[in-house]
DNA sequence: CCCATATGCAACCATCCGGTTGCATAATAC
DNA sequence: GTATTATGCAACCGGATGGTTGCATATGGG
């Protein structure tokens, strides 16, 4: 294996703001909670207990489809979604990314102040 | 213990929206990516190397700065920020316990079917 | 003092966002 | 086959967002 693999991280990681957007409203953060317990949910269901519309909530998880962190498919009469983990795994990475460099940097400071 | 100790959960995660939402920005995240490095940086030495205007990244910034993840102080005549990992701490908190709950649907769909 | 640098403040603008209402259509129930 | 339920589509609305420009102010250097 070539050493030519380098892909720098600085330049990869574009695509996580959209999913931290997707997750920046309270309403969809109640979604992905419910969601995330497993079992798919129709969009009316999902619209119970939300004093929102249905068209409100239809537009929410339309945006967390567009992100990725929800999938819908058609069952019937009614549009079911059901959770995708991956994406929050990736800005979960990221997250541990930028701690990580936080961390570093803190021990490089103090280290120096030691010396 | 009296019931004023249920704190539910449901209503505790309420401050995590604007924290993602302060981070779904590409701009934003490459500040934040920037100060996690450590050291405080001046407005103007964050405005090189972007192709936005000055005021674009104060506005950037301030936004930062009210969702908690970066702290701004004046020193001379130049304003410094500094990068606060508590309230990505926090969300990644948040991220973990969503995972844990699908991790959790999964094998107990699993063990269903095992059955 | 005077100048250059670093920032603050405010207005303005186009677009996006969260939400609603109204109506059309698709599937199921009876 | 008709009523009911679940969804889709589109227009509309006010307020937030991301960005700009222009000008005022503060601070440090010679």
């Amino acid at each position: 294996m070539s050493r030519r693999n380098h892909s720098r991280k600085a330049a990869r990681h574009h695509a996580h703001a959209p999913i931290f957007a997707a997750l920046g409203d309270e309403t969809r953060l109640l979604l992905v909670a419910r969601l995330s317990q497993g079992k798919a949910i129709s969009i009316s269901q999902l619209t119970e207990g939300s004093r929102l519309t249905r068209q409100a909530i239809t537009k929410h998880l339309r945006v967390l489809q567009d992100a990725g962190i929800v999938r819908g498919y058609r069952s019937g009469r009614e549009r079911l979604f059901k959770f995708d983990p991956q994406p929050l795994q990736q800005i979960k990475d990221h997250l541990d990314l930028v701690s990580r460099q936080w961390d570093q940097a803190l021990s490089r400071l103090k280290s120096l102040v030691e010396e």
